[in-house]
Order: C-alpha cells, then structure tokens, then sequence
DNA sequence: CGCCTTTGACCAGCGC
DNA sequence: GCGCTGGTCAAAGGCG
C-alpha cells in the first residue's frame, strides 16, 4: 500500500467534482486530512459529514467524507489528468511505469449497502484484490467512455461492513450519462450541508 | 452479438 | 536480493 501525501490538489480541471471538492475543504484541515497510513482507516472517519440522502437504488448514504491523494512528487497537469499517450499499453505488456506518477485521487467514504454507488457514469470492472488486513475484496473500475480513462476503486471496510470507500482517479472528459440521481447531488448536498 | 464480470497471472514498487 | 502487496491485463464465460 502506497502512502500518499495529504495534499489538496485542486486542479484546474473543469469537473464539477474537483470544483465543488475545493470549495468544501478547508484549507485548515488539510494537514490533518489522512495520515496517508491506509490501515488506519479510522482516519477516514473524522472528516465525515452528516449527510442524508438517497439513491434511486435505494441505498441509503448516511455518511460521506472525502479525502484527496495526491502523488508524490510531480507536478500535476493542470487542464487534463488525462494523459492519453501514457495509456498506450503495448498488447502483451503491461507499462506500470506511473506508479509513482499518479493522478490525484478523492476518495469518498459513504456508509451504503451496496458498494457501487450510481454516480451516472459507466464503469466496466476490470480487476479484484484481496486487500490485506480487509475481508472484503477492493474492486477495480474504468469508465468506458471512450477516451476517459478516469478509475475508481471501491472498498468495503472490514472494521464498519456499512462502509464503502470510493476512491475516484482522474477527471471525466465527457459529460455524465445518466441526469437522474447522479453523484453531482450527493456533492451539491454535500455543499448545502456543511459539516466541517 | 456486444458489453460486462470474473479470475488467474503478471508486473512494479517498496520494505526488510 | 527477495518477498509481499497493490494494480493491471487479458482470456473466458455470462447475460441481456
């Protein structure tokens, strides 16, 4: 498990969602965000914020917090976390050289009975992990629109089962799919109700 | 038939 | 250097 920096990275993109996630963070709190040490989940829970609302899934979010990962020393780009000649993967090979070199991520923490969140976008699953010191597997998803290669990662917490951890990497470049019930309430209610 | 999930293998980074 | 762990690939199968 990588640890990664608490650094707020609020780009420059134009997504609703990092927008709207620099306007709710305090830059106060920035620091004491997430020690960067996953085992320590509980760090996600300081941040939560009383949130009530609902899906069309029927899936009750009770709780939401959010936390940005950012990578470890580069600069980041500013319009586009979208490196398109990066994601040449030569068939047969795989190129993992960006480890390090990694977009910043927002994860979310929404206590749910269903780990996969209707944020109106289409994801395809391409991978699962056993996590360690986890029970529960950490699923792997891209968005399928051609040309976004924004991922998720969504994680159930082994210490709270009602606990799901979405972790967001990237920036759509194309509108959402879906108008109903999508992850722009979840935020815009996240703004309304301002609980840290 | 096309899109998606599942799943084992592979690879890279990191700590010891 | 080695082993562990996380992240990704890709083949195979399932489903609408």
């Amino acid at each position: 498990m990588d640890n990664y920096p608490t650094i707020f990275q609020s780009s420059s993109a134009s997504s609703h969602h990092s927008s709207l996630l620099k306007t709710m963070m305090d830059p106060n709190s920035q620091s004491g965000f997430l020690e960067g040490d996953n085992k320590q989940n509980n760090g996600f829970l300081g941040l939560m914020s009383s949130v009530e609302l609902g899906n069309n899934q029927g899936n009750i979010v009770n709780n939401i917090s959010l936390l940005s990962q950012a990578n470890t020393s580069s600069n980041l780009p500013s319009t586009s976390f979208d490196s398109g000649g990066e994601s040449e993967m030569k068939p047969g090979k795989k190129l993992k050289g960006e480890r390090k070199n990694r977009k910043p991520k927002y994860a979310f923490q929404t206590r749910s009975q269903v780990d996969i969140l209707d944020d109106g976008y289409r994801w395809r699953k391409y991978g699962q992990k056993a996590v360690k010191n986890n029970k529960f597997p950490r699923s792997y998803y891209r968005c399928t629109h051609q040309g976004c290669n924004v991922k998720k990662q969504v994680q159930r917490l082994s210490k709270d089962e009602e606990i799901v951890v979405t972790t967001y990497e990237g920036t759509h470049s194309h509108p959402i799919e879906k108008s109903t019930d999508n992850f722009e309430h979840i935020l815009t209610q996240m703004q309304i109700y301002p609980s840290f």
